[in-house]
DNA sequence: CGCGCATTTGAGGACTGTCAACTTCCGTGG
DNA sequence: CCACGGAAGTTGACAGTCCTCAAATGCGCG
């Protein structure tokens, strides 16, 4: 392992203010390991022995039933992933799965436990993560429940361009099909959410999206700092606490 | 607050086995309130001072966006709620409002706080608290993108059979319309979703629900361990690390 | 160049939401 | 005790949303 990835890994949030000897101790027997695209990396149902440290690639984590399969999130580099069965040492409730060729750092359940036992500091970072990726869920809940598929994608689109700090061109990170699936609706449904786009000024080529008239497509999305990590607070509340996760992570994109 | 209702919050799954110390730290400074039914507690976006201990009546928590409003979750006693929140000292991201009568024990967020960096132990308790409140969230939306209306109610009506431990008869915790918005449906679906359930052996009369054939019901709901909390294990693995929230918080229902 | 896969488009149908009317239930007040 | 009013729940008609299947198109890689 690089002592650059190090460096990655204590820029997550979880080990952001860690104490260099928990920070051994939380990390003590993990190891690097690089897995092509498609690989499942855990399946749900079974037991979770590591944490997961996404370095590099993309990470999709579904779920199944009924022969259906929906996709839940998206990781991209850096992140952790599936800390709630670690700290609970339950069986994972998502699958895992390699997007891409990955880079992943894996580090036994016990290290974390054990950490957590020895430092209440690390606890409560465990704590604080575990309540940004919550917060991320009811988020994400209210997207699906309040929303229909356009609404979503309008305000998706919206979520990247905040997040790349691009002005009226962004681009998208995943296949459309995994997208939709992200979304919460099927590919067909995709395409015809982005034709509808058109009218508000949204023109697609391949993975590039146009975004030709921002008032109007936020107009249409209305995006809710109470649902969409990136909009804009009414007031000078400051709710800086929040390293919360939505789909796709979208927040850990951006620039720190 | 009456000794027993002390004993009350002390079985609660985050205070369960913690230190007569950090007890008092944790609630130090917490009073109990009662509130007649149909008052808000907490309305969306609000910064969050308190965790909640709900310990009699029922309480909603919902979200709204573009005049619509949803209801994410309903608690029972005993449970705490906005947890999430109060970890770290945020704003809320749903609205509370209180369904019937309600006694609640308010605990400022300092002393929660204040506890967890004195006692790892309780630090870790938080942590596996909102754990079992990521997991709860996670099945929820796997129910939600996976399932239709009717498939989620019949999984809803065999949960309720399972956490009253109620032979074919069940009884509904909630106004109908409640339950619907709850399901993610409208209460004219919802009626039409108990119709079609006729066919599955499903009578209803009021609140009480008659499951003429939970096999019928079971082909038709198909629950899952890794959705539905109460469903039963395929082998023999121990998952009894769950202490884990789902819709209505059914699993507080148990008789510990 | 050609194959395979992703994406798009079209048609049809299933599912879900909206609106309106009706029924039932329940608490209030006569 | 009964009548009444209001809210909750149900039912029907209709429209909008979304899914499925099928076919066509486009794109990238061998």
């Amino acid at each position: 392992m690089r002592a650059s990835d190090i460096e990655r890994v204590k820029g997550l949030p979880l080990f952001a203010d860690v104490a260099p000897d928990t920070f051994r101790v939380a990390t003590a027997g993990g190891h690097l390991q690089r897995f092509p695209a498609g690989t499942m990396l855990l399946l749900e149902g079974d037991p979770v022995d590591f944490l997961y440290v996404l370095l590099d690639g993309q990470v999709e984590l579904h779920g199944t039933w009924n022969d259906h399969e929906i996709v839940l999130a998206i990781l991209r580099p850096v992140s952790t992933f599936i800390l709630a069965a670690v700290v609970l040492d339950a069986a994972a409730l998502m699958s895992a799965r390699t997007l891409e060729r990955c880079e992943i750092l894996m580090i036994p359940g016990d290290a974390i436990r054990t950490a957590m036992r020895l430092d209440s500091h690390f606890a409560m970072a465990v704590s604080r993560d575990l309540a940004g990726c919550y917060r991320g869920l009811v988020r994400n809940t209210k997207n699906l429940k309040l929303r229909n598929s356009t609404e979503r994608l309008a305000n998706y689109l919206l979520a990247l361009r905040a997040a790349d700090n691009s002005g009226g061109v962004v681009r998208l990170h995943h296949e459309k099909r995994v997208l939709a699936s992200l979304l919460g609706m099927t590919p067909e449904n995709l395409s015809r959410s982005f034709a509808a786009l058109q009218k508000y000024g949204v023109s697609v080529n391949g993975a590039v999206v146009t975004l030709g008239s921002v008032a109007a497509l936020e107009n249409l999305a209305k995006p809710d700092p109470l649902i969409d990590n990136h909009a804009p607070r009414g007031g000078d509340i400051v709710a800086d606490a929040d390293a919360e996760v939505w789909l796709s992570d979208l927040t850990r994109a951006k620039p720190r």
